[in-house]
Order: structure tokens, then C-alpha cells, then sequence
DNA sequence: ACAATCTCTGAAAACGCTTTCAGCTTCGCC
DNA sequence: GGCGAAGCTGAAAGCGTTTTCAGAGATTGT
């Protein structure tokens, strides 16, 4: 330890490295000056050995290159850089099994910390997992000491959606639903049924088509639906991605956005706004998603109770909605 | 150490765990099972303070959250991953200091080695870090010991899309550039303007644009030379975010893409193929750029020299360009 | 004024491995 | 048959911190 070369022991410089106990101001000024010199910087490696800390995190993500985990992940990042964490990204690819040895691989890494962006797993593994060390898990509601879930209101957002194309005086509003696995994909085909309903329109299971939660997904969806030759105004797609990929097939098809079918999302990518036609949408706050997130591992990690809560989400209109077109 | 419990020296197990050194046949099977029995797993933050190795390593990239880059960053995870190694995603928002104290950082971890993506930091100090471990970097050609450099053939790809407007028919083609200070910027142009010259055609410096790499840079530099009354059919853009933000303003001012203007990209992003209409671009092996990358470090790391190359660019005609309009 | 308490500090053990060093065998060869 | 070389293996010394333990002074209470 160069420290101690000026002065003192070793045990001093590490109680005022990490402000453990009371030392003498003497003492202290003579090691932050032996410091400075050397330009000393602590091993995180070593100091993860011996205390027990590492002072790194393990985010575990479904994929790195997702436009809308993406900006959480980076919502992520600042929280943990600015409190002197490190983050271990990893990608689960939306496989139990590789989650489960993602988790396995930072767990003998000796993170200090997990997140968990919309895992796979199980609750009860979920739970398991909290009692060892603090979790932080998106996506999911769910209780357990040690465990903070955070979610998203997505039954509100996917009511918010289709009562816009409702007061716009569409009748025929198909959905394009994510992946029925996901409870959020379920959460979103709920507030689209809730609203139909609120309004006295009937559910037609028909007019809902599911696919992935991707361009392609959204593309095949509609295209399946325009081959069945059923009549819709409006679509309501379960993300983004999906309306991307159903705007392509209504074009293949010669249908206008929004004159002939109107079109809402939901996640408001940056790149929805720069759609043509700009995208109508649900705007979820994910960057907030992961400030919120690391906020909350961090508290944790501190043995706080800080429950944050996210934005309410909020419907942000562009020009792929339009009136009804006269029947 | 739990597996010496089982029969031999802490030595002969690290040896055999290391494969440092013969051991013999049946110490070699006991050790085994009682590795097995016990469930044993290594510590590799011990490892790391022991024998200097960490078995990760850094790649800083500029933002997390980018389309193109985070399916490099998939190819890298891949690649690692299977190696056994564990990446540290950190990102440097295109700021020289921020990227500096990012790679301080890694260091402090005890990163074994490094991946650039298209770093700020100049050549000098690049060559410095790498006498000290080994790095990769994308984005610049350069040599030095313990480095490794990987681009892509910028120009290339540049004059293959202007070309094929050309072909088209095209002779007013505006290009939307990015940030100058880009070597992969700077590149294309060339490429633009060598395309236009092979041809015949004069290089018109008010037909260039320049701005940020995003939807946005792309939209305003369209805008202004919109609002200048230039003539233009075809337009080339630095990258397909900019081509979006152009495909914007060009629907906001009526023009239709591809029968009044013709629009290239460059990059071939997912969601290229996804746009309406379907992006004409350049396509660039972001994937296989991550994975030759990693590659190489691996290569770096086990002292090899392997020198891969990247796959030459290549035009992805879709539907947003078509034949010039009849003046 | 003396014991009982506090403060502050250093010595030393621990964290879980790798690696060097030296010792013991077993060969191969003159 | 003896000697050097080569092959395996264990003991022990780190790696750079944190943390426990106990001791040396300085305070306080009576």
C-alpha cells in the first residue's frame, strides 16, 4: 500500500479512504498530501475482496441494442457513474435459461446490486434471488423484502390510446398486442378492451392480432389482418416497433396514414417523431424508468425505503391520427 | 479453498482449474468430482487480484442507447461472452474528458483490455494506453503495438450510394453530412464527391449540408436547404437517422419521397427496411464490426496477430429511390 | 489521585486465488 | 550404477485492501 510509505499505517489511510472511523486531522492532512503526490487510486479489485464491496451493479437486459431499454439503460448508467458505481450490462435474449446464467456469471462477479429490466423468470426465483442481494426488477408488480418492482402504468397508456381514436369517431379499431407472455403486453390489450367498452363498443377478439414486440412483428400482424379482408379504421399497435412495421404494410397496401387508417404506438422512441408521418403515441418515460431504477438500488443498497414511483403515461398526438373516414 | 478439501494442494487445483501446468491423470478426476460435488465456483475477484487477469474488459462507446452502435455492442457481448469474459459497457456522449475519466475508470478496474468505438481522444494518446494493454478501436486507421484499428471503407459506400442515383438519372444531388469533425464524415463526402466527378458532374459545395448524426441534424439540414431554394432530387445522407429526419421535412413541405426527391441512407439500420418508404441505404456490418472487434482483442489478448477485415459495404436498394424526374 | 472510559492508532489476520520455489520421483544415458 | 534432466506436487509468499483486536494515551468520575 504506497500510502502508508508516507506516514502512517495502512489501516488509517483505509479508515479515512472510506471515512470509517475518527482520525486525527494531522494524520488525515498527511495522507490526502501523500495521496495527491502519488496520485494514488484505490483496486476496486482488491477492496472487492476484503470488504466485500465491489462497487459494481449487474443490469440484466433482454437486449443491448433495444431502442427502448436502450435510453433506460442509459438512464442507468448516470445514476450508478455519478455514485461511483460500475455497471455490468448483460442481455438475457429473452431466454430464461441464458438469464439465469447471466445473473449466475454477475453473482460470482460479486456485483454488489441487481437490475432487472423486464426479466423472463419467475416471481418466486425473482424473490429468491432478492434474499441474497438487493433487486431491483421493471416490468412486474411484486412484493418481497430486499425487491423493489417498478412498472409502468400500461393498462392507463393503452386506454388513453384508444379513447383518442375513439373520440375521433373511429369505431372499427383493431390492436396489434405484444406477445401475451408479457404482462405488460396483457396489461395493454386490457386498457384497449376497457376503453371499447367505456364507450359501449363491443370487444371483437378479430380485430386483435398478436405478434413480436418488433418491426416485423407489427408488419406480419397487419398484413394477416388485411388478408382476412377485415374492415378497420384504426390501429392501435402494442409498441413503436410494431407501428413502425404496420405503417409499411398499410403503404404496401395503398392505405394513407392517417387518412385511411389511423395509427398510435406505444413507448414514444425518439424515432417516432421522425416517422412520416410523425407518430401518435404513448409517451412512457423510460430514461426516468432508469434513473428511477438505479435510484432505487442505490437506496437499497444504503438500507433505505425510498419507493419511487414513475410518471403517469401520457398520449402524445402527432399527425398518424386522424378523423374516422365516412363510412 | 473449498476443493482442497477434497484431496490435494490448493496449487495442483489452480493449476488444473488454469490448465497452467500437467497434472496427473487421477488427481486430475478427483478434483473433478469433488469441484463438481461441492458446486464450486471461482472467484473472480480473487482471481483477479491474484494473477492480474479480470477476464474483462472495457468497451466505451459514445452513447448506449444508439441504433447502430448497439448491435456492435451485441457482437462484442457475443464474442466475450463465449470467451468467458464479461464486458463493461461505459459510454462517452462524444466528450474528450468524459471518455478519458470512463477509461480511468476501467482501468481502476483492472480491465484486461479495451474496445473503442469511434472514439474522441486523439491517435497520440491512444497509441499511449495501448503500450499499457491491449485495445481496440473502430472508426480511424492507425498502427501501433498492442493496437489494433477497424473501419469500415467509408468512401466506398459513400460513392456506390451516389452512383446509384446517378444510374438514376440524378444530377442535382444534395448530401447531408455529418459533423465534419467525423473522420467517417469526411470520408463519405469524398466519397459523394468522387462519385459525382467519375461522372462528369461538377461538386456543387451549396448541394452539401452539414449536421449532427441524428434525426434531427438530418431534418434541419434539409430544412435549410429547403428554405435556400435549391434544386435538388436526390439526396445522399450521412447516416440513415439523418435520412429519416430528412424524409420528415420533405413529407412537411409536400414533396413526395422517392417521385419527387430520391433519398439514400447509410448505415442500414433495423429500421430502415421499416420506414415508409423503405430506405435505400448502404449497408454497414455493425454486427460483424462487434464481433471482429472482440475478435481481435481475444486475439490481442492471447498474443496473436489475426488482422480481420470487415466486409466491404454494400447498397441495399429499397423504395426510396427511383428514377430522376423530368426536369 | 486512581480506576474506569473513551479515542485514536497500529499489528495482524483475512479475502480466495495464482505463482514462484524447491523438493521428491522417475527416467534416460554414459 | 550413478548423475543430470525432466515431470509432478506442495509449501509459502504474495495481490491490495478491510476489519478485528488490542494497546497507548487522554479524559472523566469519584
Amino acid at each position: 500500500m504506497v500510502a502508508e510509505a508516507s506516514g502512517v499505517s495502512p489501516s488509517t489511510v483505509s479508515r479515512i479512504l472510506n471515512g470509517t472511523a475518527i482520525v486525527s486531522p494531522e494524520k488525515r492532512a498527511a495522507v490526502d498530501r501523500a495521496i495527491a503526490e502519488l496520485g494514488f487510486v484505490p483496486n476496486p479489485v482488491a477492496r472487492g475482496l476484503a470488504g466485500g464491496r465491489t462497487l459494481s451493479v449487474g443490469v440484466v437486459t433482454q437486449t443491448l441494442d433495444s431502442p427502448f431499454y436502450g435510453v433506460a439503460l442509459r438512464g442507468i448508467e448516470d445514476v450508478l457513474d455519478a455514485a461511483g458505481y460500475s455497471a455490468l450490462f448483460v442481455s438475457g435474449h429473452w431466454d430464461v435459461a441464458v438469464e439465469k446464467r447471466c445473473i449466475d456469471t454477475l453473482r460470482s462477479r460479486r456485483v454488489d446490486g441487481l437490475i432487472i429490466l423486464n426479466g423472463a423468470m419467475g416471481d418466486a426465483e425473482l424473490k429468491g434471488l432478492a434474499k441474497d442481494l438487493p433487486v431491483v426488477v421493471t416490468g412486474r408488480t411484486l412484493k418481497a423484502t430486499g425487491l423493489i418492482a417498478l412498472d409502468f402504468n400500461h393498462f392507463e397508456g393503452a386506454r388513453l390510446a384508444t379513447q383518442h381514436l375513439i373520440e375521433l369517431g373511429h369505431r372499427d379499431i383493431g390492436h396489434l398486442s405484444g406477445d401475451i407472455e408479457h404482462p405488460d403486453a396483457r396489461e395493454r390489450l386490457a386498457g384497449y378492451r376497457a376503453a371499447l367498452e367505456a364507450a359501449g363498443l363491443p370487444f371483437r377478439p378479430e380485430l386483435v392480432e398478436t405478434g413480436l414486440y418488433c418491426e416485423e412483428g407489427g408488419r406480419t400482424a397487419t398484413e394477416r389482418m388485411l388478408a382476412q379482408g377485415l374492415r378497420f379504421s384504426a390501429l392501435f399497435a402494442g409498441n413503436d416497433q410494431m407501428a413502425f412495421g404496420a405503417a409499411v404494410a398499410l403503404h404496401k397496401r395503398g392505405l394513407r396514414v392517417p387518412t385511411d387508417v389511423s395509427l398510435v404506438g406505444f413507448d414514444d422512441l425518439t424515432l417516432a417523431a421522425h416517422m412520416t408521418p410523425p407518430l401518435t403515441t404513448v409517451h412512457q418515460a423510460s430514461f426516468e424508468l432508469g434513473l428511477a431504477a438505479a435510484r432505487s438500488l442505490m437506496a437499497l443498497l444504503a438500507d433505505e425505503k425510498p419507493k419511487l414511483t414513475l410518471p403517469e403515461p401520457r398520449l402524445v398526438v402527432r399527425d398518424s391520427t386522424g378523423p374516422a373516414p365516412k363510412r
